[in-house]
DNA sequence: ATGAATGCAAACAATTTGCAACGGC
DNA sequence: GCCGTTGCAAATTGTTTGCATTCAT
């Protein structure tokens, strides 16, 4: 668990031409540790509680200009209409998402090697991005006895 | 093109203890001859240039209702914040959307059949349902010389 | 010192809800 | 006639924006 940007992080903000206030350093650690995409609100509780006091539009702003920049992903996984938001780590992954506990798991092999191509080759369509979310129930959920 | 609900889904209508109104009827036929996922406002839009007047509050709760006896299945396909709704055909099939001209195309043969084992096999994890979007260009679009 | 970042309150957009009137069975 | 459905307006929720103030460089 780290209190701050790791030296990446830090790298990223000082090439991106941002101010490099507490509260981004702050989010961007906030988000650095977290292993799955988080709400805005989310981040202010997290921040409450550090006693750090921010409003929640500076966040939601905060969030848009790493975005652009391409640092952090914006995506709407799990079906509550809130934006969710991850540190981009240039690595391609899937979500899975148990029901019960709303355990989050990564998957880094996608299925999807050769579907870009098929979809060429079929349709003439050219894949520039996809999204897969998977939901179930996770193992430790799977064996307990339902109540 | 239909004017009304289906045989098909009429009797989807007549198993699920509603009330069949016109309103509904309208909607679950709007929903049957779209080939995609339609927002309450498209809804709303198309019923009134059809002379059909509504309150979006109503389609909102007919939807909701549709959606909790699956008949209607709800996405949010596009990341706009607006949900979408189209009808439950018990196919198994995904949406590719050129994000440009917005065509959507419908893809059956889903590159998951044997995700599910893998994740039960690795992870432990009991796959119930899965979500996925393709983004990219169509053939058109693709071909189009760039402005 | 300068312009970008912030807080606050108000605006906005999508959706939901309370309640009285209405309409299918 | 009963009870579910509807319309309307108001409430809620998530997010965005205007503007005056503050802060990093």
């Amino acid at each position: 668990m780290q209190s701050s940007a790791n030296k990446k992080q830090i790298k990223f903000l000082n090439d991106s031409s941002l101010k490099i206030t507490k509260h981004l350093n702050e989010i961007i650690s906030i988000l650095g540790n977290s292993s799955f995409p988080v709400t805005a609100e989310e981040v202010y509780m997290i921040m409450q509680k550090k006693k750090i006091f921010i409003s929640l539009s500076t966040i939601y702003r905060i969030f848009e200009t790493l975005s652009e920049k391409e640092i952090v992903i914006k995506s709407n996984f799990i079906n509550d209409r809130k934006a969710r938001f991850e540190i981009n780590r240039n690595e391609h992954k899937h979500h899975v998402l148990c029901l019960k506990c709303h355990t989050m798991i990564d998957i880094f092999d996608c299925p999807f090697d050769g579907i870009d191509n098929k979809l060429r080759n079929d349709l003439g369509f050219k894949v520039t991005s996809h999204n897969l979310e998977i939901y179930g129930l996770c193992k430790n959920c799977l064996n307990e006895i339902p109540s």
